[in-house]
DNA sequence: CAGTGGTCTAGACCACTCA
DNA sequence: GAGTGGTCTAGACCACTGT
């Protein structure tokens, strides 16, 4: 039989046909979150349809983020992972003094879980473009440049790389240790005259590219989040910005703003 | 010939072979956005694989965001389209006051483009529980529910759902009618007594439903960036939640936030 | 009309997992 | 070893876009 190459009428495709009978199935709840799915070729005997269409069906699903395909152990609906919310109040002086903990310590173990930190760089570099206008600097300043990889449970959640004008991170650790000290970045930040007053946050998700993907684990069909963080003292002076990537699936952010007049 | 399953040693597939190479092309600019890659048979004899290996190849590619296919046409190098960033003062009363436009219509004019929002239905619902429990609601209470759909130049780019509490809505424009009147939303709860003061916005990000992908006219490979937002006035009483979903290719958010001490 | 992507088939071998 | 997903081939027809 080589017929029906995609649909008699103005039906739909054959594998979005079996995509959908298996959304529903999902979304109905007979297809609770970790139960596998059919196999390819299971689907594609009952559905009457080649692997190949089977495997497109499947392929939909996973797009959407509805189910994960493990190797050799079948598609699975995914579960619902628990979410880490960064909210602004992680920069709060009274946390950092009362914890001795960085932000992203402070959220992880307020959800009861064991935070790592690794910080895997620290470069002297000149100035992205993105990085200079922010800083205020000239294109190609140099700038301190220190890569950070964030763990939850020994799991990879998130990186952040953190850019600093060479004059301030100049004879502090904040240029040359990865060993920052009680309280972390902001604490000597702090000392050095930039108490961090004010953040600016901007926002955007797109899907990871693939080195991305690798080295934070992410699955098909789930995007990143991006964080192009400023750090700005009471004089209005941004003194750092930090790019921070983080799985979308596990990662949100969480706002509290008071609304100017 | 109906050999290479795959590949003869530890080399990747043949498929991210092809992709790799035109992932080379578009980094290194050969490609422009809006270039035309080769064409899937074309890719196929460049390459000695199979069509469907070559079309594995660019479907990497679109999952990633990089490419986007147009049917009969050719698939194409993705342009970065205008963001819009969506940020915290667009709340302000003085914006409002002096421009008279809702939050969304003052952000879109300020990049000179046409905004449009069209208030697709007005109902009374029960609240769902993500809703009730950020309105300090028992589950289930009245609300209502107000959809909302944004353009900017005619092309769709968001969506909010906006619940409010019966008994803040009740008698007023805000629960039966699509015409807000001027400074829209904001200025109605003013007027109610709920003068918006503190925004409370919860971020994250997941891959469109297919409902969404149509409705938005998302393409391939574009996430969705979702925002659960709360109004809460003078008192700390919330008065409202509006859940945004948003393109991440077209839409980004900008916070500007005090930092506690 | 020719050329492009979209879908489908039938069958094959590889790589991983688990009993 | 049996079963699963991952990749590949070769060839087909459909639907859309342009000339």
């Amino acid at each position: 039989m080589t017929t029906n190459p995609s649909s008699p009428q103005g039906e739909p495709p054959a594998s979005r046909r079996v995509a959908a009978a298996l959304r529903a199935l999902i979304e109905s709840g007979e297809l609770s979150p970790g139960d596998v799915l059919p196999s390819e070729r299971g689907l594609s005997e009952q559905f009457g349809v080649a692997r190949n269409t089977a495997r497109e069906a499947v392929r939909l699903l996973a797009d959407e983020g509805l189910v994960i395909a493990k190797h050799g152990k079948g598609v699975f609906v995914r579960e619902e992972p628990r979410l880490l919310r960064f909210g602004s109040e992680r920069y709060s002086q009274k946390i950092r003094e009362e914890t001795g903990l960085s932000p992203y310590r402070a959220e992880v173990s307020k959800q009861g879980r064991t935070a790592r930190v690794d910080c895997t760089s620290i470069t002297r570099v000149p100035a992205p473009a993105l990085v200079a206008e922010r800083l205020f600097l000239p294109t190609e300043s140099e700038v301190a440049r220190r890569e950070n990889w964030y763990y939850a449970d020994d799991e990879p959640v998130q990186c952040g790389v953190t850019y600093i004008p060479w004059h301030i991170a100049q004879g502090s650790v904040l240029g040359d240790s990865a060993n920052l000290g009680p309280g972390s970045l902001y604490a000597r930040f702090d000392e050095l005259g930039y108490p961090i007053k004010v953040i600016r946050e901007e926002i955007s998700a797109r899907m990871p590219r693939i080195s991305e993907k690798e080295a934070l684990k992410i699955p098909d069909g789930v995007p990143v989040i991006e964080v192009i963080h400023t750090g700005i003292n009471h004089e209005g002076t941004p003194f750092e910005v930090t790019i921070f990537t983080m799985r979308a699936d596990t990662n949100g952010l969480d706002y509290t703003i008071p609304v100017e007049d």
